[in-house]
RNA sequence: GCCGUCGUGGCGGAAUUGGCAGACGCACAUGACUCAAAAUCAUGCGGGAAACCAUGUGGGUUCGAGUCCCACCGACGGCACCA
C-alpha cells in the first residue's frame, strides 16, 4: 500500500487547525521559547519557495522545543502595507484593501498546506486599524520624546514612484523597487532621530547572539569613525572654517581645503570671493546632478578654487587655498575637509589633477623582527637617501648586488651636514657607481622609516630614508674606488622585474610608490615625519597627540561621527499608516489625542500621487480638515503616510498579546515572552528592518514599555534558493518554482525535507527537481518501514548504538541549524533498517519522533498506525545515554609517516602498549617497516596510530 | 577600494574542529523482479595497471593539513567620494 500524502496531510492539517494544537499557552509559569520568522509581504505572486526555507527551519526548532516541554510561541502575520498593492490599484482600480485581503487569503492557504506549526490565533496584519493604532501610538511617543521631527531637507525622490525614499531604498542611484533614477528634492519630511541611538546600536550587539556577519554589516552601516573637528582661521576675517578629520596626525600635510557645493561659506562671503560667478556656476551644476550621476561620474574629480579667501593651517601657519568640489559631501561631518593629498586617495587625485602641492607627513615604518630595538642602549638616528637611477635609453634601473651577503638594493647613503637629499643622492651615485651625467633629478614622496637594533654597533638605529629619482643623461663614468668596486656588482634591471629583485622592504615600498604614484594611507605601522612635535611618533599615537594639542590650543575638539543618517519617515503615498499629526497656523504641529487613535486611513478612489509628489491623501479635502488638538481652531492633517518599515518595526511585540485594545501588549505578556529567543530572516534585512526595529525597541525600553534592551536574543539567516540554473529566480528567466506545484506533486513533507537537505542552511542553494525526488523516495522508504516492525520495548543490541548516536546527532544538528546532516542521519538509519529488514517498536517510535519536526504529517500517521494513543507531537523528545554512543570496538587507521597504510581493530579503552603490540603484529605494517628505522611512534587514543620511519 | 562569505568527484554537499577525504543524496552502471517499461530491491561508482596522486594556486608550521599561518588566483554578497 503506497503512501497517500494528500489524504494524510489534509487530515492532520485539519486536526491541528480545529484543535489549535500548536497555539501558545497563556500559562506564564512554564518555561517559554519564542521563535520568530519575518512575516511575509502578501504579494500577488503568492508564496515563494524561499519563504518555506526559513519557516521550516524554525518550525523544526519550534516543534522540537515543544516536545522538550517549552511553552512555544511561533507566530505568523502579514506585513501588508506597501507599494505593490498601491501600484496595482493605480493600474487596475482595485482598492489595495481588496487586493491585500485576497493575497492574504491565498498566502494562508499556501502556508497551511505546508504544515507549519504557527499559532494562527495570534495572526497580525499591519493594515488592520486595531494593529496600526499602536504603530501610530509609538510614533506619537517618538514625537513626544523629540525623536520625530519635521525638517525641510533634500530627500531622495524617485522619479518613477514619485515618492521620497530613505537612503536605504536607493541602490546605485536608482530606486530599489522600480529602478527609476533618484533625484534630490527639497521637501518637508518627518524624520526619526535614529542617529541618537547609533552608539547603543553598536554597543549592545555585544549582548546578543547574532551571526558575526550580521553584526559586522550593521556596524559597517552605522559607520562610526573617530577623529576631530578642527577650525581653520579665514585669513583677515573673524571666522573659521570647521572641518572633520579622522587623521588629525596628518594636519601638517594639509595643503588646501575643500568645501561641499552646498556649504554656507559661499553665501556668507560672496563679496570677498573674486571669482564668485565661476563658483556659483559650479554650485549650480552640482545641484543639477542626480544621485545617479554623482555616483556614476566619480571617475574625474571636478572643482573650482575660491579666490579671495584663504585659510591658515593652524599648525604650520601657512596660508592655503580653499576649493569647492562635489567630492566633499554636505551631509557628512561639517561639509568641509582639510585636504592631505599625500595621505588620502581622493585628495591625491584632486591635487594631481589641479596641480596642488603634495606634502608627505607620514612614513611607513619598517621593523626588523629579528632585531627589535632594545631597552637601555643608545638610540641613534641616521638620515639617508636612496636613489632610483634610470637608464638613459632603456627602461632599466640600477641595482647593487652585494658580493659578501644576500643584499640586492638601490644605491643609498647618508646625507651629510648641509647637503640636500638631492645633492647627497647624486654624490652617492657617483661614489658607488661612477655615473654622474644626469638629465633630471627629483625627490618623491616616498620617505620611509626603519627601526632596529644594530648589533655591530650595539645601538638602536632609526633611519629616515628619503627617495630621489635620477634619470641619467648618459652612461659616462668616473673612476670608483677599488673598495667600492669589490663590494658589489652594478646591475641594470628591467622595470617590471625591479620590485621583485630588490630584497629590502623599505626600498620595495619606494619603488612601488615611484611606479604607482599614489597616496599612502596606512595608519598602522606608520610614523609621523615633517610634523614638528609629532615627528617620529607612531601614527596612531600621533593622532591622539594631535587632538590633545588641538584641544589645548582651542583649535577644535575630539569628535565621533557616524555614517548613519536620520530616518526619513514620510511617504507621499496612500497605502500606509496615516501619520497622526495635525498642523495649526498658531500651534504648529501636534499629535492627535491618543484616545482618537487609530486614525483610520480613509477609503478613496483616486490613488495617483499628486503633481509634486504629494500624497493621494492630499486630495481628500474633507478628511484633511480637522480641529487643532491644542486650541481647537481649524487645522489640517498630515497627508503623508508611514513607510513600510513602520509596521514591521514592532510586530513581534504584538504577537505576545495580539488582541489587547488597551496597550500594545500587556506588561505581563511582554515580561514573559521577551525577548524573542530566535529570529531567522534574510540578510537583505540586516541594515534596514533589523536596525529600525532595534531602534524602536530601544526607545520603547527607554520609556518603560518593554522590559529588554534588545528585541532579539539570537539572529540567524538563511541562504537564498536559486533556480535550477544557479541564477536568482525570476519570471523573466523562467526559472521560478511554485511551492503549490511541489506540494501537489510530492507532498508537504517531501518539500520540507528537501528544503532542509538541499545544502547548508545559511548558504545559497540551487533548486533541483531530481534531488526532491530523492527526498520523496526516502519518505516512501520510511512509510514502507512499517511492514518490517517487530515487537520490542527496548532498542535491540544491533541498533542500540546507532539509536543513541542518532538522538544525539539530530538533537544537536537542529540546534546548530545543520538540518542537511540531520536528514542524512535519517537516511543512513533507514538504510540500516532495510539491511536487516527489521526494526523493533522501540526503535521505530524514536525514529518517528526524531523525524517528526521535519516530516510532521507522515510521522503522526505512522505513529497512530502503530497503535499509539497520543499524537506524536505531544510526546517528549527522545533522550540518549552518552555512554551508549561510544563503540566498544573501534577500527583505527595506522599511518607510516602520516600516510594511512592499514587499519586495526582495538577496544575503546585499550592501553597504548596493547595497541602498539597489535600494530607491530600487523602483517602489512611488519613488511613496510622491516628495513627501516622507527624514529617515533604516536598514538592518539582511540583515533590514530602513526609510525615515523627513516 | 573597504567589509564579509566561499572554492572538495559529473552534480548538491559530508568530514566529531588538526587524525581513514568524498558521509548522505542525485546522476550513472550492473544485477533481481517483469513479456517489456516504470516503480521497487540489491551491488558498484574521484583518478591511476600499480606504486601512488588528489580538497583553487604556490609556500610554511606539524608525526600528520580540506581544516592552522603567509602570499596569490577566482566566485558570490554588502558598502562605496562617509575625509
Amino acid at each position: 500500500m503506497s503512501y497517500d500524502f494528500k489524504k494524510v496531510e489534509k487530515k492532520w492539517q485539519e486536526k491541528w487547525e480545529k484543535e489549535g494544537t500548536f497555539n501558545a499557552k497563556d500559562d506564564y509559569t512554564l518555561p517559554k521559547w519564542y521563535g520568530l520568522i519575518e512575516f511575509p509581504y502578501p504579494s500577488g505572486q503568492g508564496l515563494h519557495v524561499g519563504h518555506p526555507r526559513s519557516y521550516t527551519a524554525l518550525d523544526i526548532i519550534a516543534r522540537k522545543k515543544r516536545m522538550q516541554g517549552y511553552n512555544v510561541l511561533y507566530p505568523i502575520g502579514f506585513d501588508a502595507f506597501g507599494l505593490p498593492a498601491e501600484n496595482y490599484a493605480i493600474k487596475n482600480h482595485i482598492h489595495p484593501r481588496i487586493t491585500t485581503e485576497n493575497n492574504i487569503k491565498h498566502f494562508k492557504e499556501q502556508l497551511k498546506s505546508i504544515g507549519f506549526s504557527f499559532d494562527w490565533s495570534r495572526e497580525v496584519n499591519t493594515t488592520d486599524p486595531k494593529y496600526y493604532k499602536w504603530t501610530q501610538w509609538i510614533f506619537i511617543q517618538l514625537y513626544k520624546h523629540g525623536l520625530a521631527y519635521k525638517a525641510t531637507m533634500p530627500i531622495n525622490f524617485c522619479t518613477g514612484c514619485k515618492v521620497g525614499l530613505a537612503n536605504e531604498e536607493v541602490v546605485n542611484g536608482v530606486c530599489e523597487r522600480c529602478g527609476s533614477p533618484v533625484v534630490q528634492k527639497e521637501k518637508s519630511q518627518w524624520m526619526l532621530r535614529i542617529t541618537k541611538y547609533a552608539q547603543r546600536l553598536i554597543d549592545d550587539l555585544d549582548d546578543v547572539d547574532f551571526l558575526d556577519k550580521i553584526k559586522a554589516q550593521q556596524i559597517n552601516w552605522i559607520g562610526r569613525s573617530e577623529g576631530a573637528e578642527v577650525n581653520f582661521k579665514l585669513e583677515g576675517l573673524d571666522e573659521s572654517l570647521k572641518v572633520y578629520t579622522t587623521r588629525p596626525d596628518t594636519i601638517f600635510g594639509a595643503t588646501y581645503m575643500v568645501i561641499a557645493p552646498e556649504h554656507k561659506l559661499i553665501e556668507k562671503y560672496k563679496d570677498k570671493i573674486t571669482n564668485i560667478d565661476e563658483v556659483e556656476d559650479y554650485k549650480k551644476k552640482a545641484a543639477l546632478k542626480s544621485d545617479f550621476e554623482r555616483s556614476e561620474l566619480n571617475k574625474e574629480k571636478t572643482g573650482v578654487e575660491i579666490r579671495g579667501i584663504k585659510v591658515i593651517n593652524p599648525l604650520t601657519n601657512e596660508k592655503i587655498p580653499v576649493w569647492i568640489s562635489d567630492y566633499v559631501l554636505s551631509t557628512y561631518g561639517t561639509g568641509a575637509i582639510m585636504a592631505v593629498p599625500a595621505h588620502d586617495d581622493r585628495d591625491f587625485e584632486f591635487a594631481t589633477k589641479f596641480n596642488l602641492p603634495i606634502k608627505q607627513v607620514v612614513a611607513p615604518k619598517f621593523f626588523d623582527e629579528k632585531n627589535p630595538p632594545r631597552e637601555g642602549v643608545e638610540n641613534t638616528k641616521r638620515h639617508v637617501v636612496c636613489d632610483i637611477i634610470k637608464h638613459p635609453t632603456e627602461d632599466k634601473y640600477l641595482v647593487l648586488s652585494h658580493n659578501d651577503r644576500n643584499w640586492k638594493n638601490l644605491v643609498m647613503g647618508g646625507i651629510e651636514k648641509g647637503e640636500t637629499p638631492i645633492e647627497a643622492a647624486v654624490r652617492e651615485m657617483t661614489e658607488e657607481t661612477g655615473y654622474y651625467d644626469t638629465k633630471n633629478v627629483y625627490q618623491i614622496n616616498a620617505t620611509t622609516f626603519d627601526e632596529f637594533y644594530a648589533d655591530h654597533k650595539k645601538v638602536n638605529r632609526k633611519i629616515i630614508q628619503e627617495c630621489v629619482v635620477i634619470e641619467l643623461n648618459s652612461l659616462d663614468k668616473k673612476e670608483i674606488s677599488e673598495e667600492e668596486a669589490k663590494l658589489s656588482e652594478r646591475v641594470w634591471i628591467d622595470k617590471d622585474k625591479l620590485y621583485d629583485y630588490i630584497n629590502i622592504e623599505s626600498q620595495k615600498f619606494q619603488i612601488d610608490m615611484y611606479f604607482n604614484n599614489k597616496a599612502y594611507c596606512d595608519l598602522n605601522n606608520s610614523v609621523s615625519i615633517n610634523s614638528d612635535f609629532l615627528t617620529g611618533i607612531d601614527s596612531s599615537d600621533a593622532k591622539n597627540k594631535a587632538i590633545d594639542y588641538i584641544e589645548e590650543h582651542k583649535l577644535g575638539e575630539r569628535k565621533v561621527n557616524y555614517k548613519l543618517r536620520d530616518w526619513v519617515f514620510s511617504r507621499q503615498r496612500y497605502w500606509g499608516e496615516p501619520i497622526p499629526m495635525v498642523y495649526c497656523e498658531d500651534c504648529g504641529w501636534n499629535p492627535i489625542p491618543e484616545e482618537e487613535l487609530p486614525l483610520v486611513l480613509p477609503d478613496i478612489e483616486d490613488y495617483e500621487p499628486g503633481e509634486n509628489g504629494e500624497s493621494p491623501l492630499a486630495k481628500q479635502t474633507e478628511w484633511i480638515k480637522t480641529k487643532c488638538p491644542c486650541c481647537g481652531k481649524d487645522a489640517r492633517r498630515e497627508t503623508d503616510t508611514m513607510p513600510q518599515w513602520a509596521g514591521s518595526s514592532w510586530y513581534f511585540l504584538r504577537y505576545m498579546d495580539p488582541h489587547n485594545d488597551k496597550e500594545l501588549a500587556s506588561k505581563e505578556a511582554l515580561k514573559y515572552w521577551s525577548p524573542v529567543d530566535w529570529y531567522n530572516g534574510g540578510m537583505e534585512h540586516t541594515t534596514l528592518h533589523l536596525l529600525y526595529s532595534r531602534f524602536w525597541h530601544k526607545f520603547l525600553y527607554d520609556i518603560g514599555v518593554v522590559p529588554t534592551k534588545e528585541p532579539y536574543q539570537k539572529r540567524t539567516s538563511h541562504g537564498m534558493i536559486l533556480g535550477g540554473n544557479g541564477e536568482k529566480m525570476s519570471k523573466s528567466k523562467g526559472n521560478v518554482i511554485n511551492p503549490d506545484d511541489i506540494v501537489d506533486e510530492f507532498g508537504a513533507d517531501s518539500f520540507r525535507v528537501y528544503e532542509m537537505f538541499m545544502g547548508p542552511f545559511d548558504q545559497t542553494a540551487p533548486w533541483s527537481m531530481e534531488s526532491i525526488r530523492g527526498c520523496s523516495k526516502f519518505l516512501d522508504r520510511v512509510w514502507n518501514l512499517k511492514d518490517m516492525v517487530v515487537d520490542g520495548d527496548e532498542f535491540s543490541p544491533k541498533f542500540e548504538k546507532m539509536m543513541h548516536k542518532a538522538i544525539k546527532k539530530v538533537s544537536s544538528d537542529i540546534e546548530e541549524m545543520k538540518f542537511n546532516t540531520a536528514v542524512a542521519t535519517f537516511m543512513t538509519m533507514v538504510n540500516e533498517f532495510y539491511k536487516e529488514k527489521q526494526i523493533n517498536k522501540a526503535e521505530y517510535k524514536v525514529f518517528l519522533q526524531l523525524l517528526n519536526p521535519f516530516a510532521p504529517h507522515m510521522t503522526e500517521e505512522l505513529f497512530k498506525e502503530l497503535g499509539e494513543e497520543k499524537d506524536i507531537s505531544q510526546t517528549p523528545w527522545p533522550t540518549y545515554d552518552e555512554s551508549k554512543t561510544i563503540d566498544d570496538e573501534i577500527e583505527i587507521p595506522v599511518q607510516i609517516n602520516g600516510k594511512v597504510k592499514t587499519t586495526i581493530k582495538i577496544l575503546k579503552d585499550e592501553e597504548e602498549c596493547v595497541v602498539k603490540d597489535k600494530v607491530r603484529e600487523n602483517e602489512t605494517i611488519k613488511s613496510l617497516i622491516k628495513d627501516k628505522i622507527v624514529v617515533k611512534e604516536i598514538y592518539v587514543k582511540g583515533k590514530i596510530f602513526n609510525i615515523v620511519v627513516k
